[in-house]
DNA sequence: ATGGTTGTGTTACAA
């Protein structure tokens, strides 16, 4: 089963990138964020058409996740527990195949310190309390999404420029290091332990051309998952294409049980 | 030097 993430930056300016993406690479499970629309608003007659059901969880103008699969969805859920007043789409979670899949979009944290930043870190701490939850079941679980998180100094283009950055912080890192600790790997990690491996390069001052990018697109994956790991990878050669995300897809393949 | 780019949905805001 391949499964991938990918934050598109806007699902109606990204469609044509997207189709043609899933046409070329076919991943069985695509959880997207940024879809930046309302439900309504969801282009789920073009991606059906290509043979994909869709679970969607939108927010008009801003974040907005959803999951695509060529087998069918069940037991979807929508929001983070742990805050009723939270407004925000930034988290779907849905079963395809025995796999429980959770795609999630992050809160970015920006700037530090402040409200936003106060936000991100009681968002994780109520990501690592429904991820410990998760993991109780025997039932394979991945977390995939855009985790805001660039989880070493190796995951970033220059940490010294990015040290003030919500994205580097030690509070930050510290999270994503307890979400490790509870069980999970880190699937782009497993299959390349060190080195560059960005799946971001921000749209401003040619960083892409200068492959001044960062590593915040994750796929973690339980223990009963992780056994299962065949093949992970990050597809570069997107960020190159004409109206192009800022993000590329990253994805793993777990073995068929 | 407080810049630069993109998307959404109206012209400000988030990333």
């Amino acid at each position: 089963m391949r499964i991938a993430t990918f934050n598109v930056a806007g699902i109606r300016a990204r469609l044509p990138r997207l189709l043609d993406w899933l046409d070329s690479t076919r991943p069985d499970v695509v959880c997207l964020q940024e879809i930046k629309t309302v439900d309504d608003g969801f282009p789920a007659l073009e991606i059906e058409s290509r043979g994909y059901h869709c679970a969607v969880h939108g927010q008009k103008g801003f974040n907005g996740v959803a999951i695509l699969s060529q087998r069918p969805l069940a037991d979807v859920r929508t929001g983070l527990p742990g805050d009723d007043g939270d407004e925000q789409a930034r988290f779907i979670e849905a079963t395809v195949a025995g796999v429980r899949i959770a795609g999630l979009y992050l809160p970015n944290g920006n700037p530090v310190p402040g409200p936003k930043f106060d936000y991100k870190l009681a968002w994780m701490d109520r990501l690592i309390a429904h991820a410990r939850h998760a993991l109780d079941s025997e039932q394979p679980y991945v977390l995939a999404g855009d985790f805001n998180v660039c989880p070493a100094d190796e995951d970033v283009w220059d940490p010294r420029r990015m040290a003030d950055d919500a994205l580097c912080q030690p509070e930050s890192r510290q999270r994503f290091r307890r979400l490790l600790g509870l069980g999970f790997t880190d699937a782009i990690r497993a299959v390349q332990p060190t080195g560059r491996a960005y799946t971001f390069w921000d749209y401003q001052g040619g960083a892409w051309a200068k492959d001044w990018g960062l590593r915040i697109d994750h796929l973690l994956l339980s223990p009963p998952a992780a056994d299962r790991l065949e093949a992970a990878g990050i597809d570069r050669t997107t960020r190159a294409l004409e109206k192009a995300s800022d993000h590329v897809p990253a994805w793993c393949v777990l073995r068929e049980p």
